[in-house]
DNA sequence: ATAGGACAGTTTAATATTAAACGAATTAAT
DNA sequence: ATTAATTCGTTTAATATTAAACTGTCCTAT
């Protein structure tokens, strides 16, 4: 029995299975952290978007898509949420019109602020089951794995 | 300036930090290795379903949203496009009408079995950045993080 | 100057996703 | 046995998500 078949039969590789578990904990511990955003209303976007606000200041559509991994289409509908809840204005660039630059509203910055302490907590919640040195090993090897360019495919 | 106010500015702890690592090298790679299956007109969760059935055998829908962790609600969509589709045959239980399980066709076995090579490729491909000592360190630590149970928030 | 291409954002159509309300079937409690 | 609680699946309403087609806007090569 060769390899090939031995895998469509259920082996799995050490990646495979590295992979599964990686999956595995990313969907559950994710959960468990949004699960309390929504709470207040926000969802995982919408409050990656206020955040990169926050931290970076007004930026393009274009830019918060980058940022939180979303395509444009997204954008203008998590833009369009945020907006008829009065979290964000939207600002069309005079230099360039194409650019629509999205700002923090005064009410978007209060919720935000009362929001984030308890983000922060639930994530350090979740990863308070590695110890210090677990927490720095975990975050090297994401950004080894996410770093990974394309192109060495034979 | 105290510790809370610290965050609020920016400051990122240790586990904030691995998180926001972790969270985005997956998003990274989630994209990558499941683009190669919307070729083939699956989503991850329509690929996960099948995956099941395969690896699994048959199984009820609520089973089937256990294992890939997701609602009640969004299996019943998931199983009807699998089922226009063709790939999935749905078959009331006659000993408690309240389960209805959920076959793989043969037309869904055969789909499955030309995909599931090239789906292995492309995690391995990904997975490759690390070495094997590595892949092993990472399982650990997801398994460590997604296993902790709740109940230690005072 | 203008035609073509590149780029930002929107729209559309399809599927995903969840929470909540709901209906049907089963089980437990009295 | 009848009632109450539970369980499974569906439906609904809302948002997310993407790809693809489309509209404006800007830039560039001729």
């Amino acid at each position: 029995m060769d390899k090939k078949s031995i895998k469509g039969l259920g082996f799995k590789s050490r990646a495979v299975t590295s992979f599964l578990q990686y999956m595995w904990a990313y969907e559950t511990i994710k959960a468990r952290i949004f699960s309390m955003l929504n709470k207040y209303g926000l969802t995982a976007s919408q409050f990656g978007v206020l955040d990169a606000l926050f931290h970076l200041g007004s930026r393009s559509q274009r830019d918060l898509g980058t940022h939180i991994l979303k395509s444009g289409g997204n954008i203008t509908m998590v833009i369009d949420n945020l907006e008829k809840a009065g979290l964000v204005r939207r600002e069309r660039s005079v230099e360039d019109r194409r650019f629509i630059y999205v700002h923090l509203t005064d009410k978007g910055k209060k919720l935000f602020v009362e929001i984030l302490p308890l983000h922060l907590k639930a994530v350090e919640d979740e990863m308070s089951a590695l110890t210090s040195r677990e927490m720095e090993e975990l975050g090297r090897l994401c950004v080894k794995l996410g770093s990974k360019k394309g192109g060495d495919r034979k």
